[in-house]
DNA sequence: AATACAATTAAACAATTACTTAATTGTTTA
DNA sequence: TAAACAATTAAGTAATTGTTTAATTGTATT
């Protein structure tokens, strides 16, 4: 209930209307721990664009390559991150990895983005 | 529907299983663009604290600033941000200006982005 | 008017991140 | 088993990003 900050100022003892209370507040902040490492992987264009293509089918890495014009190591960088989070799967057939999308949790983010995105103007 | 990569490699003229017309895949990618800049913004652990914190109430930067721990520069850069991508709105009171969400998109892709985490395990 | 204070802006620094090239792994085919 | 090739990993570099401190703006109070 202690409404200190780090600069010496204080804006009031509690300077919210009504009365709000920091440690309650800050608990709350226990449900989204963690949260800004899903979207810190979506906030790089290529990694949307890789997620988006896959959303339509699978494919494999050289043929992401190909589309958005990267070098494989680049586009692999990428995979892994992704793979990481499990937001894609891959599957080994011969020489090449095919990816795809591991659930559609991320497909409903991007089209609440564009939502978002449309309303903008 | 050319099928080069910027490395001399090429997985066949057309790698992928039936047939994959790379400038087809191509321009659906317009539909991401520019999408990933909203990601970006919440890519970052202490802009979702504060929007979640703002799903609730309404709250003045020096109250961000109690709860978070951190200084009022460092919230109101962050708060910029957000404003920049039209997330929050303000309103002044006084001295105090007061930060709002600005639509409810956010809070969806918030609850599909738990969603997804609580899949993981 | 002068002071106090919430908030913003600016400049500088530290840390993170994306891409490049080079080397390596794994699978297929000759 | 040797060569070819898709894919990954590693190391190094350039660019971006978050935080800090210091200075500035805007509003209210004395």
């Amino acid at each position: 209930m202690v409404n200190r900050r780090k600069n010496n100022d204080l804006c009031d003892e509690i300077c919210t209307s009504p009365s709000v209370y920091v440690e309650e507040l800050r608990d709350r902040l226990a449900d989204v721990f963690g949260l800004s490492e899903i979207f810190k992987v979506l906030g790089d264009e290529t990694r949307v664009k890789i997620l988006y293509l896959l959303a339509h089918q699978e494919l494999c890495v050289c043929d992401i390559g190909a589309v958005l014009e990267m070098s494989l190591p680049a586009v692999s960088h990428h995979l892994r991150l992704l793979r990481a989070l499990r937001l894609v799967k891959y599957r080994r057939e011969g020489k090449m990895v095919y990816y795809s999308l591991d659930d559609d949790h991320i497909v409903h983010m991007i089209r609440e983005a564009q939502a978002h995105f449309a309303e903008d103007r």
